[in-house]
RNA sequence: GAUUUCGUAGCUCAGCUGGUAGAGCAAUACACUUUUAAUGUAUGGGUCAUGGGUUCGAAUCCCAUCGAAAUCACCA
């Protein structure tokens, strides 16, 4: 298959065999011995004790500038940038200068990856650089790399076309450190996460991604096929039947960072598969959910702000616990003017037509709530909070409210006006629970495409009995996204999912 | 899915009401052994997203297609 070549890649293989030619492999085997980072090297380094005398360094040459005789490059490592002076006499002390007149000053490109070895000083502009004693190709690179400079906290030339950031994250990740920042603090989230659960006695577990019946949320799945047993499956929307199996199997504490795929719309709070953790606790209940869920949104935020304010868009959001709970009617009294706590359906129907909300005929008494909750109410959630009791009809996982009739012990978790978690007092009453599925094959069979299936298997493991449980699901890349004030879900996956390219 | 905007050199962009493509960085060559967005001089680099149409003439106007973004709808 021919490719085609732009002028400065077909320049860089020609070069490549010009190395060739020379006898150095632009990709040779052995390993090379880092010894130190450039980070380490520039704070540790200390001119009087001439310490670092002996590093051993590799990375990216990220800029070059020969000045004759000798060559300033800059090369990034994992931890940072750090300047190399290349002198000729320095890495070509014999006869032959081949190495710095050729390799050195010609065959060298930005984006090309070179181990060095040498002793770290400081050049009169002040600048803590390595001067290299010998140099070592590593990997050569064949297509420019975009070149962005910075002076004076300006940045020029940035790559930012979005695009072209997402299709080739590599080339976003080497070039944009805040693209790097965004994904670190995104992975210390996950560990913090994990830590905190574990440290309380948490085990993480794995489910089925190809389920037979998706469930535990209500939503379009992708389907597949499976060929050997000839059966249709689904890419699971939720885990969490499974999880409270899980629960009904014995193991009073589990989670799982659960990888869901629901085929549904892209746009800047959605990708296809999109990351929740849920986890399951027994004997507890939506209460204690809220109190431990407010400790963990506290932890989050000081391990990675070092402060419970976090900054998101023009606002601070403060992750001090407690947070304000709500009861969801409560909500939209307040922001509606409505108490729908005790309307039916076709009253609810008046209140959504005097509020412009559109319906249709599929719409029970608790979507209707919900419409008018997601359309009046959310949006005015900017400070962490929980918004309880949800109608029963709208949950059907849930167990029904101690005290409240007509509603249920749930809670979903308010921040930056959009959930980031959703949380029940588990439904466990078998009989109760193949009730609320039946009323699900209702909705269904009235249109609703996102309805519940009924899952005969879960019912089964209810009626072997389940202990009260507690649940909940967190929106992991939500959460990332105000955790490293993104506005767009894209910058928190590193390959969001896009339309295939044409090929080049 | 709807609407709007965008797609020009490796990257970032300019190119007014149509006259046949330009800058900075990057690249190539030369000079320079401590530079800092290095500098100086010279040079090369483009099926202007793709395919049609209008026109003497299209990067520019029109239509379609592909891709992206924003807003909306649905959802987490």
């Amino acid at each position: 298959m021919s490719q085609h070549l732009s002028e400065q890649e077909t320049i860089r293989r020609d070069k490549l065999n010009q190395l060739t030619a020379l006898g150095i492999d632009a990709y040779p085997a052995p390993a090379f011995d880092v010894n130190c980072h450039s980070k380490q090297i520039l704070e540790n380094y200390n001119d009087a004790e001439k310490n670092f005398q002996q590093v051993s360094i590799a990375g990216r040459i990220m800029s070059i500038a020969p000045k004759g005789k000798a060559t300033f490059a800059k090369i990034q490592d994992e931890h940072g940038r750090i300047q190399l002076y290349i002198g000729i006499d320095n890495i070509c002390p014999g006869e032959d200068k081949t190495l710095y007149e050729k390799v050195v000053l010609h065959l060298l490109d930005i984006g090309d990856i070179i181990g060095v070895k040498g002793e770290v000083f400081v050049t009169k502009t002040g600048e803590t650089s390595i001067r290299v004693k010998e140099l070592t190709l590593l990997s050569k690179a064949l297509r420019p790399l975009p070149v962005v400079k910075v002076k004076d906290g300006e940045t020029f030339d940035a790559f930012a076309d979005v695009e072209l950031r997402y299709r080739q994250r590599y080339v976003d990740l080497i070039v944009n450190p805040e693209v790097r920042a965004t994904f670190m603090k995104r992975s210390k989230m996950i560990q913090t996460i994990r830590d905190f659960l574990n440290e309380h006695g948490a085990m993480e577990v794995d489910t089925p991604v190809l389920q037979n019946i998706p469930g535990g949320a209500a939503a379009r799945p992708f389907a597949t096929h499976h060929n050997a047993l000839d059966v249709p499956f689904y890419l699971r929307i939720a885990n969490e039947l499974y999880l409270k199996r899980l629960i009904v199997g014995g193991f009073d504490w589990v989670y799982e960072f659960s990888r869901n795929f629901r085929n549904e719309g892209i746009d800047r709070t959605h990708n296809p598969e999109f990351t929740v953790l849920e986890f399951y606790v027994a004997y507890k209940d939506y209460f204690w959910m809220m109190n431990y869920t407010e400790q963990m949104m506290e932890k989050i935020a000081l391990a990675l702000h070092g402060t419970t304010d976090v900054p998101v868009g023009d606002k601070i959001i403060s992750f001090k616990a407690p947070f304000k709970r709500v009861p969801i009617y409560d909500a939209i009294r307040e922001f509606t003017g409505f108490d729908v706590s005790e309307m039916d359906e076709a009253q609810m129907r008046e209140v959504c037509r005097q509020l412009h909300i559109e319906t249709d005929n599929s719409m029970g008494k608790g979507k209707l709530v919900d419409e008018i909750f997601g359309a009046k109410c959310e949006g005015n959630f900017i400070q962490p909070t929980f918004i309880i009791d949800y109608p029963v009809e709208l949950s059907p996982l849930t167990k029904k409210h101690r005290s409240k009739p007509g509603l249920v012990e749930r809670f979903e978790l308010m921040i930056n006006g959009k959930e980031i978690a959703n949380a029940y007092s588990e439904l466990n009453d078998p009989i109760d629970q193949r009730a609320r599925f039946e009323e699900q094959v209702k909705l269904m069979e009235r249109g609703d495409d996102e309805a519940m299936f009924i899952d005969h298997d879960f019912l089964r493991a209810l009626e072997y009995g389940m202990p009260p449980t507690s649940g909940i699901g967190i929106g992991i890349d939500r959460l990332a996204m105000l955790m490293t004030n993104n506005a767009a879900i894209q910058e928190v996956l590193f390959f969001p999912q896009m339309r295939p390219e044409k090929p080049e």
